[in-house]
DNA sequence: TATGAATGAGCCTTCATTCAT
DNA sequence: TATGAATGAAGGCTCATTCAT
């Protein structure tokens, strides 16, 4: 028997690439078989359709997501901390399965079991998030705005926007500079956390600079 | 002489259906003809591809927002009220053309012409924005965040999420509840000026509230 | 009473040059409405289907045709006379209805009908032919070659090709050089008669020249 | 493995009898598909489109006939002989490769890429029987005749015509009886040459016939 | 008579999927 | 398990023809 585990790797792999680039329609089965270097009937000895390949592609990345996520925040006794922390993992996934949640993101719309998968994750989430806040007003005593969770996941679209902008100008395909949106990279992830905790009105005590 | 017009706007809102429920690639020129009451032939008498009929579902409601962003915010001197007032009719858009961001936000990524269309009309809104940051520091004497723009753009997208929710719990496609994510629609707009503004610590002076 | 002659000629006129640019199938009726300055729907007011405009357009030039051969041939008592007469009518007709012959020698392969119409008109001249090889005879005492008829053909056809290749040549679209052939236009029906009369023996006691 | 090899001629000749029976656009890619007994997408699979399969169908026999005309005339002493053989080769390509020559006559005039690789094709010819003629007027002390190639090209259509009016013939296609152009089929190439050599003047010396 | 919007059958082509080897 | 030729159901698009005005 020859590698069967690498076959189905390289096609996920290769299929990851093109969904990502394509889309779902976009990526033929002949073009996944090419880039994979195997025959087009091959991708159906491991994988019963076009749609079970993609969700191949895309649950165990969800998986791994859910591993990640499993930190004890309870240990983290500063609050900015804590938000970097989550900041961090977050960008970092976006970053390394970068091609995965263009998938997951582009293809939500129309795909209800897609959909669904994504929301059950998101639910998982929500205990977690639930003690999170707990601990999050424990130490600072701070008001947990109403609809918090959307406002964060919308701070949450801010990274994903940036991951996208600068794979954007690693291919060269956007004439776009980030000079427009002004990003500066360096500071980010301590901007987003400024921006959370204290909103434009800025870090209360912390001289007020302009930059940009 | 039939009517030529309500046939062309015919096409355009049954084109403007699909396209947003199934992609591009997914709504087919043959739903949509029988969609609209037409033959699909008339669709190839009013446009000369499927591409020009995406982009004449597209660009006027472009156009539309660009003539409604044309507000005088120097005129607003109250900080919130300005904050209230973008939020505002950002929300009104994507919930007026849900369907048009739809396949403008799923459309994006393949499209490298949609990708330039948009991206040039963010430039235009660019000069608009920094005229009305500027506006902001003088009226609250805040700090204007580094990073602001695409922190706001992620923003932007909570209230894309929101109109997306809706939408879903409309149609009954979704099991979901927006109670798990603690969306309380009534004051989602004052929260997110307060989020905006003051981040999770909440307005100074104001009573910490533990609802959700 | 607007002049529906007009238009009807009209038609024909621009139906004759697409079919004879693009071919039966390859001009569209659309194309023959707009270069002829009406609609689409005027063109089935005057002709039943596209065949029946194809033979407007074909069959009153054969008609035109067989008049213009109406010639008392046994009055020309010098046979070179009467050989050139016959090319001369021939290739000023060629080149007065191209067009017309263009689509006659093209589409008579794919239909039935015009080809059985052209068959006829040869048949028509027949008789003529006979008449006139035997006043050949009498005039020269020459030998008639056997299959000298569908030799003759032939030799017409030599006088359609110098015609398509002049108008390609007008129309630039042909890198094509007539010298590759070298066809000197000055002298070619005498040159042609000759061959006629006497083959590449040349004329009997003619010097040879050796001109090209 | 199935026999790829088979299904690509399979569909060659089957596209060239279509091709050549109604032509290029006549002929529809579902009639190729079910006269060659495959399906419609098998044909997408040997050649990337219809034009593709079109000069798949030309080619070959145009290759095949550049072969065949190298011939050292040089060899052949004698000039009736010498045209005999030209006649003769030519017979037997229009015979052999009637459906191509077919195809290739009346698809010449839409497309230019078949124009300019025919005319090439003459071109490569052009030297060739420059050296014949010279061998020509060696051989007799022929004049040559000024424009003999196009007057040449014309006795080239006087059998193409023949072969034609045999395949009608043997279709049944044709209520014409070769009869009313008085052709006898046994004696045709020598009195092709005689017609050539001599013109309707005939052989020199030779008794006048009043055969038909 | 003239219009031109509408039709719908049919064209070329694509592509997920099957199956004999 | 792997192949790759074959499939056939669409897909986008064209165009001769019709018909209400």
């Amino acid at each position: 028997m020859k590698q069967p585990i690498q076959t189905k790797e390289k096609i996920i792999t290769s299929a990851r690439k093109l969904f990502s680039e394509k889309g779902f329609k976009g990526a033929t089965t002949a073009a996944i078989a090419k880039s994979a270097g195997i025959s087009e009937g091959t991708i159906y000895r491991h994988f019963t359709s076009k749609e079970e390949l993609l969700a191949a592609c895309v649950i165990p990345v969800l998986e791994d997501l859910v591993e990640k996520m499993d930190i004890d925040f309870s240990k983290i006794q500063d609050l900015r901390k804590l938000v970097m922390t989550v900041l961090q993992i977050r960008l970092e996934s976006f970053e390394r399965h970068y091609e995965t949640f263009r998938i997951l993101f582009n293809e939500l719309p129309y795909s209800q079991e897609m959909l669904n998968g994504y929301l059950s994750f998101l639910a998982q989430q929500e205990s977690r998030l639930s003690r999170m806040t707990e601990h999050i007003q424990m130490l600072g005593n701070f008001s947990r705005s109403r609809n918090y969770m959307i406002f964060g996941l919308g701070q949450i679209m801010s990274l994903w926007l940036l991951v996208n902008f600068k794979e954007w100008q690693k291919d060269e395909k956007l004439a776009f500079s980030g000079g427009m949106l002004h990003i500066s990279e360096d500071h980010i992830l301590d901007d987003l956390a400024d921006y959370i905790l204290y909103g434009i009105s800025g870090v209360p005590g912390k001289e007020h600079e302009s930059r940009d």
